[in-house]
DNA sequence: GTCTATACAACGATAGAC
DNA sequence: GTCTATCGTTGTATAGAC
């Protein structure tokens, strides 16, 4: 089927590092267009100009192959985050900013919607991969609730944990909408500007 | 329209309904199970007794069933829902008793949650189906919130349109922190009541 | 360590017999 | 309407070239 390039066509043996680089780049790209379900192993090494054993080689399965994708992939946003955050920016708008970027990236968005409903599964590959990161998003937006709380400007009647299940349940929902009218007609979904309009929802009046 | 597309003129349908209705029964329940790509058909066939082709003369294809799975749960809860709108009930109470019916079987909230984060690729199969689905509800939504606001109800500053958005993206992003969490430690997460905390955001203080 | 080649069981789907 | 047989593709495992 496909015409596998031989080592000498790419340059040699001595890449290893560089392959890996390849590898992650093509899996991250392709994930991103077809779901990581759809897409195979041959199909990705066939972008890298390798066999699917040779993949293999650097990722022990598929499901590592994902896992070191989005370890790289929150590498990048969580700097960008931090970043903001370092530089003074109010945490919520931190998280604007976020799904500013998100929205150029659909490919991106598209790959962590799916898989954060796939890895809802406790066998799914990157389940424990997710778990991590909510509680971990969840916990910052917590203590970010908390300080409004003390300074009087968190809603009555929500707490806390229930103010950052919410937003954090709008930023996953506003991706699905946002994905699902992407190819029709008509204005396309501003998820930043909703997230912002669900925030001042969440401040006291 | 539809996918489920039947050879129009044929004439033994006695003995194949009720087959069909088999077949539609094992599988919502192994695609609640185990979700629907890991779900085989012989697996699903095996369990009504019958060899993979003979569920394929019912079910031209995995996804035609998955469609057909969809449309009969989809018949079951809007019939519950317009029962509890037509006794009177208020909208979003009708969305918060449809919330708490959900919490009660997670498999069907996992194929739902897992689908319509697939279904968001144009290609999907069960794509038109998912995008008229958010079209309804949203619309639903809208009406409601544009009566709020013509009451006073509405808080300020946001439009029926955000509102509905956003009320939408809760339910959804709702049912992945509850399945995600649904294995760990702790008391689990209280869809219908989040849902409540949501609705109360968004209403004029 | 880097990679090709080959083999395997399971999958969705199709063809044709009864 | 349901079967057996078969096809191409998938993830994965192993052997071995350099």
């Amino acid at each position: 089927m496909t015409a596998t390039a031989h080592p000498a066509a790419r340059g040699g043996y001595a890449k290893g590092r560089a392959t890996r680089e390849e590898i992650l780049d093509s899996a991250m790209r392709l994930f991103g267009e077809v779901g990581y379900h759809t897409a195979s192993l041959r199909e990705v090494s066939a972008r890298v100009g390798i066999s699917h054993p040779g993949l293999l080689h650097h990722f022990a399965s598929k499901a590592a192959l994902l896992e070191a994708v989005l370890v790289r992939r929150d590498e990048i946003d969580q700097a960008a985050f931090d970043a903001d955050v370092a530089a003074g920016t109010d945490f919520f708008d931190a998280l604007v900013r976020v799904v500013e970027r998100n929205a150029e990236r659909p490919g991106i968005v598209e790959l962590f919607a799916t898989l954060s409903a796939e890895a809802t599964s406790p066998e799914h590959p990157a389940h424990r991969y997710f778990e991590a990161r909510y509680r971990t998003v969840i916990d910052q937006s917590v203590s970010a609730f908390t300080r409004w709380q003390s300074a009087g400007r968190l809603r009555a009647g929500i707490e806390p944990l229930v103010a950052a299940r919410l937003i954090v349940a709008v930023m996953d929902g506003l991706q699905v909408q946002f994905l699902m009218e992407r190819d029709g007609p008509g204005a396309q979904l501003d998820m930043a500007a909703a997230l912002r309009a669900q925030i001042d929802a969440l401040r006291a009046p």
